[in-house]
DNA sequence: GTCATATAGTTAATATATGAACTATATGGT
DNA sequence: ACCATATAGTTCATATATTAACTATATGAC
């Protein structure tokens, strides 16, 4: 099925440029629609949900992230953390502990609570995602990735004004 | 650059079909803020930006769209349409034309003003984005349209439960 | 003709995202 | 020691997105 018809559009795409930048977005949303679904059955979010694998694999010496390194590695804007780490807090699936070296910072440290209910819903969320990526071969999985990167690279590099 | 250094991340991802959809994620969210910071230039938004084109490209015989042919088109809710609707016919871009046929519709039409924003960034907006893609080959854009429309019938026909 | 059912649009509560302006804290050059 | 500058986090106004519950309208079975 093409692009057009899942989209339901009457005439084609004018911009063949444009229509490929489009395929990432609409299989990026898609890909976005089906997690937080299967995860609000879990109680979490897609975002609350990655924010916790952060902590677990990419935590420093501290025990955590800053708010500032969360911002980073999820590609958003510092203030967005601060709400977010606001409402899971509230939700007990995470903490906010001062550091007392720097005191202009806010180690992130996931609660016993939160570490459960990302285990359980990320056994399930990890079968579910190698059986959507397992539709590609292995190289073809390493060439998307490859063209994506290249994608990116462009973007970086392209200036607005 | 890999999307590990891309990310700042302190160690390599665990799963490796995870890691591929990040890219995805990552590469749609670049072009996404790219894209939106162009446009806020422009005085839109690139959801704006992305009504006005559907509404010049896509209209029926009504000389427009109802609010779900929008949605539909746009992958999103019904109700995030209203809203989006209500801004942009304060901002005097689009315009709400009740459906005389049949009174549950409203036909979403661009207006002169609206039309006027829209030929203005498009031209940039469509040598910016060739500039990006021309990074890739004729035949590497199709094999990555290919492999993303591969992706998003798998992710379809995922079920949840 | 009447009524069950489906569809279009709106509204409210909530989550995620931005940029700009603000406070608090740290650092480096003098 | 002092001050310019940079960095971390928060707050505010705003845009985009969801689901659920609601109103209005149309349609099809009988």
């Amino acid at each position: 099925m093409s692009l057009k018809d899942e989209l339901g559009l009457r005439h084609d795409f004018k911009n063949r440029a444009h229509e490929t930048l489009l395929h990432v977005y609409y299989t990026a949303a898609k890909a976005q629609k089906k997690a937080d679904e299967f995860f609000r059955a879990h109680g979490l979010t897609d975002v609350q949900f990655n924010v916790m694998m952060l902590l677990l694999n990419q935590s420093g010496e501290s025990g955590g992230l800053t708010q500032v390194e969360l911002s980073r590695m999820m590609l958003v804007n510092r203030a967005n953390i601060t709400t977010l780490i606001d409402r899971m807090e509230k939700a007990k699936l995470v903490m906010r502990v001062p550091d007392p070296e720097d005191r202009r910072y806010n180690i992130v440290k996931i609660t016993a609570h939160g570490e459960k209910l990302f285990r359980k819903a990320a056994a399930v969320y990890h079968d579910k995602v190698r059986s959507i990526v397992s539709g590609l071969r292995e190289s073809e999985q390493k060439d998307l990735a490859a063209l994506l990167t290249r994608l990116r690279a462009r973007i970086d590099s392209l200036s607005i004004d």
